[in-house]
Order: C-alpha cells, then sequence, then structure tokens
RNA sequence: CUCGUUGUCGACA
C-alpha cells in the first residue's frame, strides 16, 4: 500500500491522469482496492488531476468513507459548481449516518448560494447555531456569501456584524453583495470601512466591486474603481479587466464593454 | 508539509 500511495501521492501533485490511471489499472491487478488508504488516495488523485468523473468511481465503490473524503469530495463538486450533486452527496452522507462538520458546511452553503436557494441556506445556518459553528471565520464568510447571493443583504449583515473577526473574504462577501444588487454607495462605503479597519482590499475585492458595478450600467464608475485599484498599487490583469468587460457585455451595455475593451490594450493589457 | 472548507471574472465538460 505504501508503494502505490507514494505513486499517487506524485501524480496527484503533477496532475498526472495518465500515470494515475495506470497505477489505478495495477491496484485493481493486486487486489487492493478495498485499501481504504489507496482508496483515498486514488480519489485525492482523479479529484487533482481534474477527473470527477473516476475520482465519483472509486468514492461510490469504498466500503469505507471518512470525513476526509466526504469534504474532500463534496468540496470537489462545489468547486465544480455541480451544485445539485453537492446537496445529493450530502443527503448521501446524512443518511450513512454521517454528521456534517465544519469543514464541509461552507461548501454547501456555497451550492445553496449557486442555487439561490434561500431556504436551503436558512436550514444550514440553523444547523451552523446548533452546532456551534458560528464562531468559525471560514463558516461565516460563506454564510454572509450565500446570504448575500441570494439578495438578501439584511441577513448578510446581520451575521457580519456579529463576526468577531473580520479577513479580506469576509469583506469581499459583504462588498460584493452590495455591489449585485446594484447599491454601488454601499458598497462603496463599505469599502472605505474596510480599509480603515485595516483589512486590505485585494485584487478579488476589487474585481468583485467593478463586476457588480459593470452588470447594473455603472460601467463609469467600473472604470473608475480600476483606477483606483492601482493607485493603491495593484496592477489590474485581464481578469479585472474582464470583469468589467463581461460584466457590461452580458448585460446589454455593448458599447461600454467595447470601451473597456479598448482601453484595456491601451493599457497593455492582452486579451484572453 | 499525506496540507478536505469560504470571496471576483473566467477556463475546463
Amino acid at each position: 500500500p505504501s508503494s502505490y500511495v507514494s505513486l499517487l501521492q506524485e501524480f496527484a501533485k503533477k496532475r498526472a491522469l495518465a500515470e494515475g490511471k495506470q497505477v489505478h489499472a495495477h491496484v485493481l491487478k493486486t487486489g487492493y482496492e478495498g485499501n481504504g488508504w489507496i482508496g483515498n488516495k486514488l480519489v485525492y488523485m482523479y479529484i487533482k488531476c481534474g477527473s470527477l468523473k473516476d475520482a465519483r468511481q472509486v468514492f461510490d465503490k469504498m466500503s469505507q468513507r471518512n470525513a476526509f473524503l466526504w469534504s474532500m469530495v463534496v468540496g470537489a463538486y462545489a468547486r465544480a459548481r455541480f451544485w445539485e450533486d453537492v446537496l445529493n452527496l450530502l443527503h448521501w452522507m446524512q443518511g450513512e449516518g454521517m454528521r456534517a462538520d465544519d469543514i464541509i458546511v461552507p461548501s454547501v452553503l456555497k451550492a445553496c448560494a449557486g442555487l439561490t436557494a434561500l431556504e436551503q441556506g436558512k436550514e444550514v445556518h440553523g444547523y451552523i447555531v446548533r452546532n456551534g459553528f458560528e464562531l468559525d471565520i471560514v463558516v461565516n464568510n460563506a454564510l454572509v456569501d450565500m446570504y448575500a447571493k441570494c439578495g438578501r443583504l439584511q441577513y448578510a449583515c446581520q451575521v457580519f456584524d456579529k463576526m468577531t473577526e473580520k479577513d479580506v473574504v469576509s469583506w469581499t462577501a459583504i462588498i460584493g453583495g452590495y455591489a449585485q444588487i446594484g447599491d454601488s454607495g454601499e458598497a462603496l462605503r463599505l469599502h472605505s470601512e474596510m480599509e480603515f479597519s485595516g483589512v486590505k482590499p485585494d485584487a478579488i475585492t476589487w474585481n468583485a466591486m467593478m463586476a457588480g458595478f459593470a452588470q447594473n450600467g455603472q460601467g463609469d464608475e467600473a472604470l473608475e474603481l480600476l483606477n483606483r485599484m492601482q493607485l493603491s498599487g495593484l496592477k489590474p490583469d485581464v481578469n479585472s479587466w474582464n470583469a468589467i468587460v463581461t460584466g457590461c457585455a452580458q448585460n446589454g451595455y455593448a458599447e461600454k464593454a467595447l470601451e473597456a475593451f479598448c482601453q484595456m490594450q491601451l493599457a497593455g493589457v492582452r486579451p484572453n
């Protein structure tokens, strides 16, 4: 087993799917498929190599699944934005008598956010309170984001205001939420408050604001933010520009999108 | 480091 695990670990790190599959075939041939340690590593390798399908095939056949494995698989589905699968896996897990822990809960909230499933999200919130996860900053960040994505900024603020510690993710989630619903004033106000509190906005914070502004027809304000971003010492890359370009383009502001697109090239940033 | 979880725009199917 140690040999297989080392190989799988290495191929996972290298994203070497073909090699990983060869190891898998060898495992099947030598009858080690029932080994839980190897099974975990096979799932891990397939996830790292980007093959959820293969990961799932191994996962489904395993006889024992620990909390670590469940959260790894559910997290992979959340990352891939397969929201329904996240919830289906959660229900399967609970049916097997496993309790959702503080690691898996953020992935579930991410799925609720992706589905704009407010009622589901509220249920998870209740579960968080009942299980004493409310002091976990990652869980709280995911809660703020879920409420924000569901357009319920009042709920998002309730959670946000109660947080004893706020990091760049917390601030970005709430600011992005206001930007998304078109409340640019509140987004800007919170942005100032963020800097005042000593948390420095990173590229994602700026991108989230610019995207929200652009999507709500405030392309000029978004471009202004791009300038402020530069002044703060961050270099807008193609992703920052795309936040504006696609935000405008996908919401009926074609001419503004084109304008931003041209400005991007004048700034020396190549489109991707 | 056997390193599973949260924020932006995408890419991958």
